[in-house]
DNA sequence: GATTTCCCATACGCTACGGTATGGAATATG
DNA sequence: CATATTCCATACCGTAGCGTATGGGAAATC
């Protein structure tokens, strides 16, 4: 049953229409933010129509929860596949991508995410999940460099620890040139 | 005028006492959860006392900015106050403050000035005040080590880059020694 | 003792938001 | 064509919270 091969793209809403639209808020507002009848007014429809989709609030923030996890998960697996011989770059590439400039809404997806594990135990169990496979993963990389087991964790923690906390950091006037600093510290983490 | 030696003191509030009791729920529950009639019932009154020692809600989140902002400046200025030689020991303990399980509540309220400078200006402002004399003041240390002006830049923004970022990972169950990890990063950063 | 000042309680209006109940239009299905 | 299903609008209730208006009790001051 149920194999409609999806000949109309109508216009109206499903889940994963919500999903999008609730993780742009989650972005630029923060998960306390994220309310119902908001999202609905952005979406143009009124609240009538989510709870059609959702059976209540909570329902659609583990459905963001879930969607980001696993967004998260099959990123770092791609990022973290290196050709041998390729490890150290791809270590770089990893904290490029969160310490630059670039990828602003992916920063501030992580950053909302991880200020609401500050209070919701979803949250948090969602963060440990993709810490622990980000962790997994760097770790693999200076292992496969032929570093020791216990420098090889302690390396990869200092990473990402240093990775989200630049990007809270308000560091405009402390140096003309923050991208040059920022690729001494990299260099020093990854090398 | 009002040369009142405070000879009686009463049980009633003063402004400070509403301040104090601001961070407490900063800490415990985020800016966004900072309201004045929560506060009032936590501190046994009602919002009728509030808004006779304040103008409205902005009035206190500014006086718990300022108030944090001074206390982070006198804080930051006291420990890296080192005798000559003893510049690593005061970056290890830098570290140490922020990094270790210790200090929960002081890290806590960071966190949520930090979430809050997000969105708000005024926070954001006050942090990076509060960031610019942390860095002036760790830059300090390391060129008194013969470090030069490039690299401490650089060594003071991931000092503190890294000690914001470790506060906000989950990483339980990664190591069963995670003291002796950020031992050893403490170690790589400051010395 | 009378009055003023300080500090707080009560009551009110207003907005935002979560969740429910119900109807209704459009589309699909028999 | 008739009916059922899908998707959404509208109306409603209840709670939380901001800010104001007003009164009142206690302490300080005259």
């Amino acid at each position: 049953m149920e194999n409609k091969p999806a000949k109309t793209p109508r216009t109206a809403l499903d889940r994963d229409a919500w999903i999008k639209g609730a993780i742009a808020i989650l972005a630029e507002h923060g998960p306390e933010r994220l309310r119902v009848e908001v999202l609905a007014k952005r979406l143009g429809v009124t609240k009538g129509s989510f709870y059609w989709h959702f059976k209540d609030r909570r329902d659609l923030q583990d459905a963001v929860l879930d969607l980001w996890k696993d967004g998260r998960i099959r990123d770092i697996r791609k990022q973290t596949q290196a050709q041998p011989g390729g490890e150290a770059a791809a270590l770089l590439h990893t904290i490029e991508v969160y310490a630059s400039a670039r990828n602003r809404k992916g920063i501030a997806i992580e950053a909302a995410v991880r200020d609401w594990a500050r209070r919701d135990p979803q949250a948090a169990a969602v963060v440990e999940e993709v810490d622990a496979e980000r962790l997994a993963c760097a770790c693999r990389l200076f292992l496969a460099r032929g570093i020791k087991e216990e420098e090889a964790r302690a390396r990869s923690l200092m990473l990402y620890a240093y990775v989200f906390g630049v990007s809270l950091m308000r560091c405009g006037g402390f140096t003309n040139d923050i991208e040059s600093l920022k690729a001494w510290i990299a260099e020093r983490i990854a090398r």
